[in-house]
RNA sequence: GGGCGUGUGCCCGAGUGGUUAAAGGGGACGGGCUGUAAACCCGUUGGCUAUGCCUACCUAGGUUCGAAUCCUAGCGCGCCCA
């Protein structure tokens, strides 16, 4: 198998187990990616990740460009080497960062203008081609395009215009990209309006056919973005079942920002085969923990005396070592360790959640496990 | 025994005549978090037969149209003197 080879192992209605390869080892999907941001997911080691099972981490290209500069991460070998993951890992290109700091930002078609006031207030200035350069340092197996990310509500012809700059950034970005170590993703936009979305994956297409045509490359996969700005999850799936299938079933289709299990479980029904989120990680920093019968507010007075595990059917070193009573107690005396535990269970609770997809998938019985998840208690706080 | 000071809601603490059921913290209770400007943000926190009423700023009196705020006495606490 070679770098960026990607094989269906198994189908189950729209769902499928992929593999995939990359210089870091491979992954299967469905599958959670764990967010680290600065080079670091909150709160858990590296080798914590990997007792987790933890396949692709993240990092962001905004912040580490920021912070700790991006020759520091070349200088380290790499965002791998840097941060000690030995895994796949894959940097966002800053492009949600345009859209939720859009106050700092100024976006026009050869570029965009941005102070990052989140930092030290000095101004920049990112062309695509000047992200895949910085991609390319810092080094991840796989990349991101720069794109525009539009939120919910917008008018159409707002969402119309970003989602024509987003792919013809992906034209860019899949021109100046050269690192043949890493993989690059091109990303549809188009709000909630499927004619939008699916004009997005046209013109993905055919950009990357005429790529090859010239003999170039084509993307290694596609990131689904734009979804989880503010729209209902019914508003999301309208669309999002057509969008997913209308991309080429032979690479990953990775649905960016999700991390609501149900969602999750519902997408993986519609195609979908990658998803990332801070959800697990932040509210588990702030003392919310994923569980069989739903969510758990982990302050709630009801578990001062709750000695019993946090979730009876959850194998995580949180579940098997310490009680709710205990977890409690740290989360509200401001203990670090309380958000470490919750945010170890949180991870595992949606990589193992993708774990079962994958086998109920390889069992050809998806369907099945989508409507046991909806049955579930656990379904509840969709 | 004397002098000075002090006493506010669960706790700390502002407020020294009226817009005060009483600032601000803390605590407690609850909610939120979706390609991480987040170990963060928001709400509630005297009672009730609830667009109003009752009880409240140590206690009891008093001054005043009106007092947590002024006066008197008592009680508690603190410091100093004997």
């Amino acid at each position: 198998m070679s770098i960026f080879d990607c094989t269906i192992e198994a189908q189950s209605g729209n769902a499928r187990v992929l593999r995939y390869e990359t210089a870091h080892g491979d992954f299967t999907t469905p599958m959670f990616m764990p967010v680290g941001t600065h080079a670091t997911v909150k709160g858990i080691t590296s080798r914590g990740l990997h007792e987790l099972n933890s396949q692709v981490v993240l990092a962001n290209t905004y912040h580490l460009y920021m912070r700790p500069g991006v020759d520091v991460v070349e200088e380290a070998g790499g965002v791998q080497k840097f941060m000690d993951y030995d895994g796949p890992m894959l940097t966002d290109s800053g492009g949600f960062q345009l859209f939720s700091l859009d106050h700092m930002m100024k976006t026009d078609a050869d570029g965009v203008n941005f102070q990052a006031l989140d930092y030290d207030g000095s101004k920049h200035r990112w062309t695509p081609e000047d992200n895949m350069r910085i991609q390319e340092r810092i080094g991840a197996d796989i990349a991101m395009q720069l794109d525009q990310c539009v939120g919910y509500p917008a008018e159409k012809r707002a969402v119309e215009a970003s989602t024509k700059l987003s792919w013809e950034w992906a034209e860019r970005c899949l021109a100046s990209h050269h690192r043949a170590d890493q993989a690059l993703f091109g990303i549809v936009q188009g709000g909630m309006h499927l004619d939008l979305r699916l004009q997005s994956v046209e013109n993905l297409i055919r950009i990357e056919s005429e790529s090859v045509a010239a003999g170039g490359r084509r993307f290694d996969g596609f990131g689904i973005g734009g979804y989880s700005v503010g729209e209902s999850h019914e508003v999301m799936f309208e669309t999002l079942g057509t969008v997913t299938r209308s991309l080429p079933d032979d690479r990953p289709r990775y649905l960016m920002g999700v991390g609501n299990p149900t969602t999750l479980v519902r997408a993986v029904g519609e195609g979908v085969d990658m998803f990332d989120c801070v959800l697990p990680t932040r509210t588990g920093r702030m003392g919310t923990a994923f569980s069989s019968q739903g969510r758990m507010n982990m302050r709630n007075a009801k578990y001062t005396h709750d000695f019993g595990p946090l979730d009876p059917q959850c194998t995580c070193e949180t579940c098997t070592h310490y009680s709710r009573a205990y977890i409690r107690h740290l989360v509200k005396q401001d203990e670090m360790l309380g958000g470490i535990l919750l945010s170890m269970h949180n991870l595992h609770f949606l990589i193992d959640l993708m774990r079962r997809a994958r086998e109920a998938i390889e069992a050809g019985a998806y369907d099945e496990f989508l409507a046991d998840w909806m049955a579930s208690p656990a379904a509840k706080d969709y």
